[in-house]
DNA sequence: CTGAAAGCC
DNA sequence: GGCTTTCAG
């Protein structure tokens, strides 16, 4: 999860994130798509789960070579030839009451590639204990797998959000920053220039900021006469 | 939201 | 160089 920018969370929490020891070399198209749409559905899980668990990291599988064979193979990047994961997992533990005795539970192995809108978050989905041998590790090793663990994906819906509904989220966001109604309205027109209809949320941001922006510069305009 | 690139002191 | 603003998927 990426914390940046929500006050919730504490700053200690925050420089701990950024360690470089908790980082890794990402694919950019897949950091600002797919996985950011995994992301906002971890976040979304808090909505529906009091409890939520969550482990990510790197992978370097073994992926078939032109001559037939598999072989282990990952880029290295920079002068001390930094490791480049070819797949990042997830790994999901979440309770919906803290008095609950049952868990759900999803393990997911993503290609460090860019993944189109197309692609769901279930293609992705691995048995946890594929995972736990891929990595060498075990993940919450505190739970009773024997007891009922249920698959996150039934229990919920692991549906990530799509294409129109990603633009429409991202709209709403530069709504928001909008410094100027110029601006404001360059992001109504790339909507529809994109097909998209704004929804409700957006419309009401829309004339929120428009308020906003018209109110401020009229007084700006008046503290300049003002000299 | 995820980022990089450009601008500024 | 580091911080802020601007732009892009």
């Amino acid at each position: 999860m990426a914390p940046a920018g929500d006050s919730k969370y504490s700053t200690e929490a925050m420089a701990e994130t950024f360690y470089l020891s908790n980082i890794v070399p990402q694919n950019y198209e897949n950091n600002a798509g797919f996985w950011n749409r995994f992301e906002m559905y971890c976040r979304d899980l808090t909505e529906r789960f009091d409890d939520v668990w969550i482990v990510t990291g790197p992978l370097t599988l073994p992926l078939q070579q032109e001559n037939g064979k598999k072989s282990v193979t990952y880029q290295v990047i920079g002068k001390d030839d930094v490791a480049v994961p070819t797949h990042l997992y997830k790994v999901i533990l979440a309770r919906k009451k803290p008095s609950d005795k049952t868990l759900a539970e999803g393990a997911f192995i993503v290609p460090n590639a860019p993944i189109s809108f197309q692609h769901q978050l279930p293609e992705y989905q691995v048995p946890l204990e594929t995972l736990e041998k891929l990595s060498g590790l075990v993940f919450f090793p505190q739970v009773d797998k024997s007891k009922g663990v249920k698959n996150i994906c039934e229990v919920d819906t692991c549906k990530l959000i799509e294409l129109e509904e990603f633009k429409l989220y991202i709209a709403g966001r530069r709504m928001k920053n909008a410094r100027d109604l110029q601006k404001v309205e360059k992001i109504m027109l790339e909507l529809s220039e994109a097909d998209i209809k704004p929804d409700k949320y957006l419309l009401e941001l829309y004339e929120q900021r428009k308020k906003e922006l018209e109110s401020s510069e009229t007084k700006t305009a008046r503290d300049e006469r003002r000299g």
